[in-house]
DNA sequence: GGGCTGACACTTA
DNA sequence: CTAAGTGCCAGCC
């Protein structure tokens, strides 16, 4: 039963992000295999929550440090993320120190 | 099956 | 440095 769609790998790749760190929706695309589908990524965490799909998606940032966006709310994301350990470079967040790296 | 939308990324001004 | 526009892809109706 290997994954099926892009949105499989993907919410995969999330699931081995750890506490504290953070990747970005173009390395995910990344590491699904596809470099472009940044915003295919965005647009899959959107129709599925953490509820439903199990993927820590407030775990996922925007390649420029940004916090980017989530269903329950931007504030809502970047407070789990601190509450996490992750830095915050005024209202940024500090990928020099918690972007994840797939491997 | 086709078309619209969208939590992005990159380039140029 | 910031702002705006364009291009990309996958998912959902």
């Amino acid at each position: 039963m290997a994954a099926k769609s892009f949105r499989d790998r993907v919410f995969l790749l999330a699931k081995q992000i750890p506490a504290g760190k953070v990747a970005t929706y173009k390395s995910l695309a990344i590491a699904a295999g596809n470099p472009k589908a940044g915003r295919a990524v965005g647009t899959i965490m959107h129709y599925n929550d953490r509820k439903k799909t199990g993927v820590p998606c407030h775990r996922i940032v925007k390649s420029n440090g940004d916090p980017g966006g989530y269903l329950h709310g931007r504030k809502r994301k970047i407070s789990l993320l601190a509450k996490e350990g992750v830095f915050f470079r005024e209202g940024k967040i500090d990928l020099s120190g918690c972007m994840h790296t797939f491997r």
